[in-house]
DNA sequence: CACCATGTTCCTTG
DNA sequence: CCAAGGAACATGGT
């Protein structure tokens, strides 16, 4: 389901349901999703422990814990990969195929969920250590920005994929915010002026906010029998309400007309994976 | 059968 | 030492 506006939707969504919940037992159903830690151990850390709140870092999910004997774990993180889903559901509903962790608040069934089996879930919190900044914070600003693009000759649509540079943009808005600022993805990073980088940065904020904006507006049921959540790519089903048209503006419209000039939306591969771009609005 | 898919890490190459 | 590219992880949709 995720690049940073999803998880943050989804934050939203899941703080005020687990925020004082108390955990009764862990379901590990596919060890593999703890990781790099053992499932034993995992499991130990969390039972009974309560979750005082959830926050986000980049695409990671922070769940908050109260205190539990000593040498415990404060913090849980949860990364949803390419197609992790989180929900609550009632504990004599059946679990979805992919359940891959559930968790037992008592009255609650609290589940993830994760068919590829890309997203993980652990205490080890050193990959937060390396993040670039957070594209909604004050600390993302033009100038401070400008020095982690400087020494680099990779094109910038594939800096922007790279989490120390600036946390929390995946495929899908790279692209769309470099659309939105007017430059091509092929540029070097190195080469972009202040004007272009300070266009870029604000292009991000607006991108990601009107993404969690349209989620927020949107009655989402994140639950197992409703697997089409209308905003996530993942999951959608024929009968499910279909996504707001034209969420995105170039990703995944190859050959569509860019809605500002007309010209045909082109798909390219830049580190292997696709970009999608108007060739004549972004040069 | 082929190819594609929202993410991240690790290994190899230069 | 670093930068950059590609494979790997695993499953499902078209």
């Amino acid at each position: 389901m995720p690049e940073l506006p999803e998880v943050e939707i989804l934050v939203r969504h899941l703080d005020p349901l687990l925020r004082g919940s108390r955990i009764a037992r862990v379901e590990i159903l596919r060890p593999r999703t703890i990781r790099p830690l053992d499932a034993d151990t995992f499991r130990r850390h969390l039972d009974h422990r309560v979750i005082t709140g959830v926050r986000r870092r980049a695409k990671y999910l922070l769940f908050d814990l109260e205190p539990g004997p000593a040498g415990s774990p404060r913090l849980l993180l949860g990364h949803l990969g390419m197609t992790g889903r989180m929900y609550l559901q009632p504990p004599d509903q059946p679990l979805a195929r992919h359940g891959v962790v559930v968790f037992d608040l008592g009255d609650r069934l609290w589940v993830f969920e994760d068919p590829r089996g890309f997203g993980h879930l652990t205490f080890e919190d050193r990959p937060l250590a390396g993040l670039g900044p957070e594209p909604l914070s004050a600390a993302f600003t033009p100038a401070a920005w400008r020095l982690s693009l400087r020494h680099s000759r990779q094109p910038i649509k594939v800096r922007l994929l790279d989490p120390s540079v600036v946390a929390g943009i995946g495929n899908i808005y790279a692209s769309e915010s470099l659309h939105r600022a007017g430059i091509s993805p092929r540029r070097a990073a190195h080469r972009l002026t202040l004007a272009e980088i300070t266009r870029l940065a604000a292009a991000i904020r607006e991108v990601l906010e009107e993404a969690i904006r349209l989620g927020t507006s949107l009655p989402l049921n994140f639950g197992p029998a409703n697997p089409g959540d209308a905003l996530f790519y993942y999951g959608r089903s024929p009968d499910t309400p279909a996504a707001p048209t034209e969420r995105f503006r170039v990703y995944d419209r190859t050959g569509q007309p860019c809605l500002r000039c007309g010209t045909p939306i082109r798909r390219s591969v830049q580190a292997g994976r696709s970009t999608f771009d108007c060739p004549r609005c972004q040069r």
